[in-house]
RNA sequence: GUCCCCUUCGUCUAGUGGCCCAGGACACCGCCCUCUCACGGCGGCAACACGGGUUCGAAUCCCGUAGGGGACGCCA
């Protein structure tokens, strides 16, 4: 029989969710939705000191901003830490683990003057066989495993392959602390086995715990779930992503306009490839996504690739959508009349809007001009098309304009004619009242322009210059 | 320092011994479309880290070297 998929997302509430621990959220989805398993959310919050409630909420509002639903109730590994413990004193009964009086400083010292000769220091397993009568007074032990001295221990990963190391390499490791509380690779691998994991996927980083981790299975003679280690995003240049490489939270890019589909398509094509596709919405990306298709190596951010893929899908999306998020974007804005008729036009011209913009940002920046009230603030080079013998022009251009029913193709004939008739470019007859109409030097078509500001707006504001 | 991993155009990748003097996408540069800006179309620039093997034949297999990354906590 075939056990069914089932993976976990398991972050530390330790601050904003990183867009790398979004790209881990959502490979573990769509293998999920692959394979027609489950995708669980644990929150290993087992650090009081910098876990917080506010990190929590932070996750949960970037998983369901990525579009990226849990099954089943979000574990908070804080809760299961009497069950952790248990598993450690079952480990310390079957002969697996023992008690270690060491005290921290006293390692500490070792690890430094260690250091400081450049040798590598690995606990020596003084306690490994040592009666506990023995003891100093006063010393509360922590649980060690009694890792096995001979032999390799093997991760059969499927993305970086099979991982050996030697296990004189890797020394006794703490699993219950002196306070009781558990170490984080011990609650892992206590929850990853009663949660029933089939795959665990992570970052690269958590490889070389992943060896210890495996110790832990094999002295709890428990069955291990397959790893797949996914290979971490870096910054352009190569180096840990950072603040100065741009946005790396996943809702600072929501605050700058980019759309959850856009990011999750370059994150997902950011270390996975299947052939040459580049564009993939989310059904294909669940039909083809698997981890055969992830690469081993690290990737850099490339912000312009993803301001590509947010044009696609603005471009993409619903208008109305958009109209939204743009009158949102705009609300606060204490110089524009942002009242239905402003919204009204906003709607009109979004198709048009859309086509030119990058980001949602950039989307409401341009729409912008609809939302205000002549006289309108003027470009440089919008002022500079604006010359007297311009503005005259437009008088009579806006008198032909008053003459159509303000339907795009009747604004259209009616301004070629009128370019015809007076032996102008259409250029030089649009560009001014581009100018005028939008203060800028960019706006789509001049028809659908006029259409969307309608016949009393547009007529004001040529009124406004001429 | 020790251990582990990685290495195809600037970036993301296709490529699993002959189909590759290496394909696609973004970026960049030209041209076309055009009322501006975008979109779109066409074209261009540009890579198998290096050195040794194995083989009739290597981007693909093996060994070194170099560079990069990660892990080495009573953090997660």
């Amino acid at each position: 029989m075939r056990m069914s998929v089932r993976v976990r997302f398991a972050p530390s509430p330790t601050g904003p969710l990183h867009i790398g621990s979004a790209r881990t959220a959502l490979f573990n989805y769509l293998f999920a939705r692959h394979h027609g398993g489950e995708f669980l959310l644990r929150i290993e919050d087992t650090d009081r000191e910098r876990s917080t409630e506010a990190s929590t909420k932070g996750i949960l509002d970037s998983l369901d901003w990525l579009g990226l639903p849990r099954d089943g109730q979000t574990v908070f590994q804080s809760t299961r830490q009497s069950r952790h413990a248990e598993v450690a004193h079952a480990l310390l009964e079957s002969g697996n683990a023992y008690y270690c009086f060491c005290t921290p400083e006293e390692l500490q010292r070792e690890r430094e003057s260690a250091r400081a000769e450049g040798r590598v220091w690995r606990y020596d397993g003084r306690w490994r066989d040592r009666d506990p009568a023995t003891a100093p007074p006063g010393v509360k032990p922590v649980i060690r495993l009694k890792a096995p001295r001979e032999g390799d221990t093997v991760v059969h990963d499927l993305v970086q392959g099979n991982v050996r190391v030697a296990n004189c390499e890797l020394d006794d490791m703490i699993i219950l602390r002196s306070d009781g509380v558990p170490v984080y690779n011990h609650s892992v691998v206590v929850d990853d086995h009663d949660m029933a994991i089939t795959h665990v996927i992570r970052g690269d980083d958590h490889l070389t715990n992943t060896f210890r981790q495996v110790q832990i299975y094999q002295a709890m003679g428990w069955e291990l779930p397959r790893f797949a280690h996914l290979p971490l995003i870096h910054g352009a240049d190569g180096t840990k992503l950072s603040k100065r490489h741009g946005a790396q939270f996943v809702l600072e890019f929501d605050e700058q306009g980019y759309l959850p589909e856009a990011l999750c398509n370059f994150l997902l094509r950011l270390g996975w490839g299947h052939g040459d596709v580049e564009v993939l919405d989310r059904d294909e990306s669940i039909r083809l996504f698997d981890l055969d298709g992830v690469g081993r190596a690290p990737g850099r951010m490339d912000y312009a690739k993803l301001m590509y893929l947010n044009g696609v899908y603005i471009r993409q999306a619903d208008d109305e959508r958009l109209a939204h998020d743009v009158l949102q974007r705009l609300a606060h804005r204490t110089d524009l009349a942002l009242g239905s008729k402003a919204a009204e036009r906003i709607r009109a011209l979004m198709p048009a809007l859309k086509e030119r913009a990058k980001t949602l940002a950039e989307l409401a920046d341009t729409a912008s001009f609809l939302a205000r009230t002549p006289p309108l603030p003027f470009e440089p080079k919008a002022a500079a098309i604006l010359t007297p013998e311009a503005r005259l022009m437009l008088r009579d251009v806006a008198s032909a304009l008053a003459a159509t029913d303000f339907s795009p193709p009747a604004i259209d004939a009616a301004l070629r004619r009128f370019a015809e008739t007076t032996g102008r470019k259409l250029g030089q007859v649009a560009q001014p009242l581009r100018a005028a109409l939008t203060g800028s030097t960019a706006s789509p078509g001049i028809d659908l322009t006029l259409a969307a500001l309608g016949k009393e707006e547009a007529l004001a504001r040529l009124a406004a210059v001429a």
